[in-house]
DNA sequence: CGAACTTTGTGCGGCTCCGCACGGAACCTC
DNA sequence: GAGGTTCCGTGCGGAGCCGCACAAAGTTCG
């Protein structure tokens, strides 16, 4: 393990950057990097997480589902803001979700193990906490909002939630893609779009969809988005 | 502070409860038998928490509201299974949302230094950090659930809820009151408990519903009920 | 280039829930 | 027991999304 490659691990992993030097060998030295292929299933409902991932670009999908299977929703939203297995940092080895990639991108990876080592690291520990606050927050407001709000703006926050994430302003994802993790018709999805793209917000192409206009979709969320990013700017910024 | 007081501190909360007595002097000396009358706010959105609670009777709920306060909706229902204050658990003094009584009752409440103080103890901070995990299940499938049931769905998942942390089967509570939790018309919520009670599973008075039948809310929910409540027993059950 | 496949656009009937509104029933207070 | 208040039952028109279905447009591959 050369000492150059030591210093560039967990870049562009916001909660692996900035990390006490303390934390090397226990942590850095161990991070794999990965690629994250979109598709790819990295946690199964109840099945023990072996590995943790810290995506540098890219989004990964905690989903939620009922126990025949039949329904399911995305219950959280990571990106290079955050990781995957928390539950881990919450002492458990697995959880009901499951966690797929949903906009293909890379990463850094570490065994579980590895991670429950390194959490004896008190600011590590509080650091992650901290995460999986606010990962929780985004989920109470995922509640709030598919309860309150109508299908376009349910959209809209998405999008501003996935533009948060990536670079640049194109989301490569099909509406079918896009129907799953909102819960509701693929065909739903393409006429909401059809008004975002009536007022200027977004333009649509196939597989694609580019952001013209942030502002614009905050104010049709109506308060419904923010919250969680200012708890994580909260508790994230030192 | 006479010993056989110490040892009755913390019964009827489960998180409490078979604690190691280690944890008397730093927490079990300090809790403090509180009455929660329905209504009550024991937290406001983004200020510090100044007391724990953990209930030992009757129901609190954790709202999730937006940016500007004309939407709201629980995103988590607490008895004497769980706490008040998990984000002192997650290592913050504040977060987005508003905790109230929702079902008058009883528990006892812990200054949040003490509480960081106790947390020292790993049997301890573990223990809480599971409750949290289950608690952040219980969010995500009711985000499930407000985006994928039927009202009459919703309303037996939440009597269900609900009567796990009461005794007996008479849920105290007005119309009016589920409706701003299910974030729905109150209308809504009358018509949707004919159903039920027209299925023989509740029977609904004024100001009261008693469960007649769980297994057939249970039913009707359709495997949207029991997630958070079997990771609850599996990580709580020792 | 043509065939197979994926993705998107559109329509239709129907169910659910909304906002609004009003009457009646139960309970409380004096 | 009269009057006020809270809570519940009901109705109506309409918005929003559903399931279903099919056509059109774009992409891939032989």
């Amino acid at each position: 393990m050369k000492v150059e490659e030591q210093g560039t691990r967990g870049e562009g992993n916001q909660l692996l950057a900035r990390m006490p030097a303390a934390l090397a060998d226990l942590m850095f030295a161990h991070l794999e990097p990965v690629s994250l292929p979109q598709g790819l299933v990295i946690e199964q409902p109840n099945e023990p997480v072996e590995h943790i991932y810290f995506p540098t670009g890219g989004v990964i999908s905690i989903v939620a589902m009922n126990g025949e299977g039949n329904a399911q929703i995305e219950a959280g939203l990571v990106g290079r803001e955050g990781m995957s297995g928390t539950m881990v940092v919450m002492g458990t080895d697995r959880s009901p979700h499951q966690t797929t990639v949903q906009i293909a991108g890379t990463g850094y990876r570490l065994e579980a193990d590895r991670l429950r080592d390194a959490l004896e690291q008190e600011p590590l520990r509080e650091r992650l906490l901290h995460y999986c606050h606010t990962l929780s927050v985004q989920t109470a407001h995922t509640a709030l909002a598919n309860a309150k709000l109508k299908l376009d703006a349910r959209l809209a926050r998405w999008l501003l939630m996935c533009h948060d994430r990536i670079d640049g302003d194109e989301v490569m994802l099909t509406h079918d893609f896009l129907s799953i993790m909102l819960g509701v018709r693929r065909a739903g999805v393409t006429v909401s779009l059809h008004i975002l793209e009536g007022q200027g917000l977004v333009r649509a192409t196939r597989g694609q969809i580019r952001i013209l206009n942030r502002r614009g979709l905050e104010e049709m969320v109506g308060g419904c988005y923010g919250a969680p990013e200012a708890e994580y700017a909260r508790l994230m910024r030192d």
